[in-house]
DNA sequence: CAGTGGTCTAGACCACTAT
DNA sequence: TAGTGGTCTAGACCACTGC
């Protein structure tokens, strides 16, 4: 009826041990893909504990991909899908990361519209059925050099206080991220070489390679703001880290 | 002592018809960020369900960062971090992604050398310690045209096997994708003109954009492979999706 | 149809910490 | 010290599915 510990303070959690173990066999190689997990039951007397803790264990690693679980079959070492690897990519605030650096950050806005959405862009074929969207244009410079161009369009219906803000003062993008919640996002990473008009504005011979992100935010399926970023390429990086399965 | 359900078959289990729904006031700004969510026993009550039940959603809440627990505090909804955001990126195995474009791939495998590592070259920092290293370089083809340059170094003590693959046939990626197991990667990913010898074997003009992806993986302490990926930077992308709250 | 995972209960003990 | 989350137990019922 009680249910005491183990031993009283094992430091890291039974089921904690339990994941490391198992965790253990399957990255040794001991337990190789496909290979089948003893069921529940058998991990439960293994281990000597509740089926709930062992069942804890093998849906947390379930969830992070590092197992299949199929009823009545059983419990089997996930194949690492061999064709796509999901890191984790830190998008960073433009502001935060200069001063990071120790760079002196500064902004400024080029250019704002409140207009229609075009018809033919494709950047605004989702904004399309919008009565209006607030189009902004701005630069972002580390220690008075330019860094990054930025081209954002946010959807008023969105975000309708952003009509009011003036984004002379404060970057669009730590703006939405502090006021306005979304629930999707879709990114594109690429290389260009930039065009005369950004190079211009970058202060940069045409033709530089820069980085470009374009991002995409939905509020359900609502489209909040979609914005290209173009970073000069030298002078900015993208770091991903990852640790499979996800923790 | 019996243990029925509330409803028979809810179709959506109950810890997930709770984790929606406080989802849901999160989302909605009804629970703004900061905001103290009641307390297991209290959300016990409301839901009229065990604690277990409530608490297996507020853990996976807390594990995917959309609020946080602190003991004798209570559970608050997390305020995002402001200056940094996740996405889960996808990267791709080059010959699976090229073949899902409809292209035709190709590889050729341009260089091959098992050597000492070379000291001062900050790509083999990490590998001076190892004996010997195998060099690979390589092109990838699409539809016969060049797409990308890969240079690799593979520590033999963390894969043994790979010094005695045929790398003119099998992708050196593909193959470790699906035979060697890492714990822990890094990414790093940027843009640069191409120097004259990488813009000869791409078949472009030297200083063309390019998109290049630097990828470090670790099998524990030890290093596994390192690879810097130079794509054409238009004829190249990389998705990134993502949900906030990592499901 | 028997075994598996999926879910849930009604408790319990514990560590931690804000008050 | 009282309230909170963290963990665990020893059951239970159910849906599903591969044998």
């Amino acid at each position: 009826m009680s249910a005491p510990q183990a031993s009283p303070a094992p430091a890291r959690s039974l089921h904690q041990r339990i994941r490391d173990d198992i965790e253990g066999r399957i990255h040794s190689g001991q337990w190789p893909p496909g290979h089948r997990i003893p069921s529940e039951h058998a991990l439960m007397a293994q281990y000597g504990c509740a089926r709930m803790t062992v069942s804890k264990v093998l849906s947390l690693l379930a969830d992070a991909g590092m197992i299949e679980r199929r009823r009545r079959a059983g419990s089997f070492v996930a194949r690492p899908h061999p064709h796509i690897e999901q890191v984790a990519l830190d998008i960073p605030d433009i502001p935060f990361e200069v001063a990071a650096r120790g760079h002196r950050y500064q902004f400024e806005l080029l250019a704002r519209q409140l207009r229609k959405p075009r018809r033919g862009d494709a950047r605004e074929a989702e904004l399309a059925g919008q009565a209006r969207v607030l189009a902004l244009q701005c630069l972002h410079l580390a220690d008075e050099r330019p860094l990054a161009l930025e081209d954002r369009l946010i959807n008023p219906a969105a975000a309708p206080q952003a009509v009011d803000v003036d984004f002379s003062q404060t970057a669009p993008g730590s703006w939405l991220l502090q006021h306005v919640s979304w629930t999707r996002a879709e990114h594109r990473i690429s290389a260009i070489g930039v065009d005369a008009a950004r190079a211009r504005l970058l202060q940069v011979p045409t033709g530089t390679a820069c980085l470009v992100i374009e991002r995409r935010t939905w509020r359900g399926e609502q489209p909040v703001t979609c914005v290209t970023q173009v970073f000069l390429g030298d002078s900015y990086d993208l770091v991903a880290r990852f640790s499979p399965g996800g923790r």
